[in-house]
DNA sequence: CACCAGGCAAGTA
DNA sequence: TACTTGCATGGT
């Protein structure tokens, strides 16, 4: 079976069984961006508790949130975990936004993928994950969202390996898939939806799961 | 108690 | 280049 139509049919699989996910959760772009640095190496539960904070404040916006002392702003994002290095991700981010966008995210909606993302990805703590969550979620462009569940899963049902890194990956649902900003959004949100309720690192769970259980390992 | 969660950059050899 | 480590809270 081509890639293609394998893709295709998991896709088909998780949305029949689980329905739409309506991703990404945030009320704003820029409040998507934020929760996308926040949520690195983080369950989102605590991610919320932090953009409670700032929500609550009235910091879900750039310029608003760049004025913020850093100290002041560790101290909002602190049940996010890694509340210091995450400040400064923020700010990372922050500066490149006033720099680039005059504070407004939603202007480099009007910029090509292929020149905002490089861009992007120049941002210190921004990665590959982060950077097309951003660009997918928060800006609509048409980039593919890689992440641990992703290589799981693949990994399991036999369409990735080890020896490939998060280029590789992304490469194989992007030459595969049509370029479609809807396609991508339900995708990713899927695989992450499936991740969380069957796909885990120990777990019995593959006879329930909507893509059948895996035969290896 | 140990382990995990929607990563990333810096340090080491 | 290829590994390893630090970062930190909160839930199971």
């Amino acid at each position: 079976m081509r890639t293609a139509d394998t893709l295709l049919a998991m896709f088909e699989a998780m949305r029949a069984a689980l329905g739409p996910s309506d991703w990404w959760p945030g009320e704003t772009p820029f409040e998507i961006a934020v929760g996308a640095i926040l949520t690195q190496n983080t369950n989102w539960g605590n991610v919320e508790k932090a953009i409670g904070n700032l929500k609550s404040r009235g910091l879900l916006d750039a310029e608003a949130m760049y004025g913020l002392p850093p100290s002041e702003l560790a101290e909002l994002i602190r049940p996010a975990g890694y509340y210091n290095i995450k400040t400064k991700r923020l700010r990372n981010f922050l500066a490149f936004l006033g720099e680039e966008a005059d504070f407004d995210i939603t202007t480099l909606r009007e910029w090509p993928l292929h020149s905002l993302r490089p861009r992007v990805l120049g941002i210190s703590g921004i990665g590959p994950e982060t950077a097309d969550a951003i660009l997918l979620y928060a800006l609509e462009q048409p980039t593919f969202v890689v992440d641990a569940y992703t290589f799981r899963m693949l990994g399991r049902h036999g369409l990735a390996d080890e020896d490939m890194d998060y280029h590789a990956l992304r490469a194989v649902f992007m030459d595969a898939l049509p370029e479609d900003v809807a396609l991508y959004n339900e995708y990713h949100a899927l695989l992450v939806r499936v991740g969380k309720d069957w796909c885990k690192k120990k777990a019995g769970l593959c006879e329930s799961c909507p893509l059948g259980p895996f035969l290896d390992t």
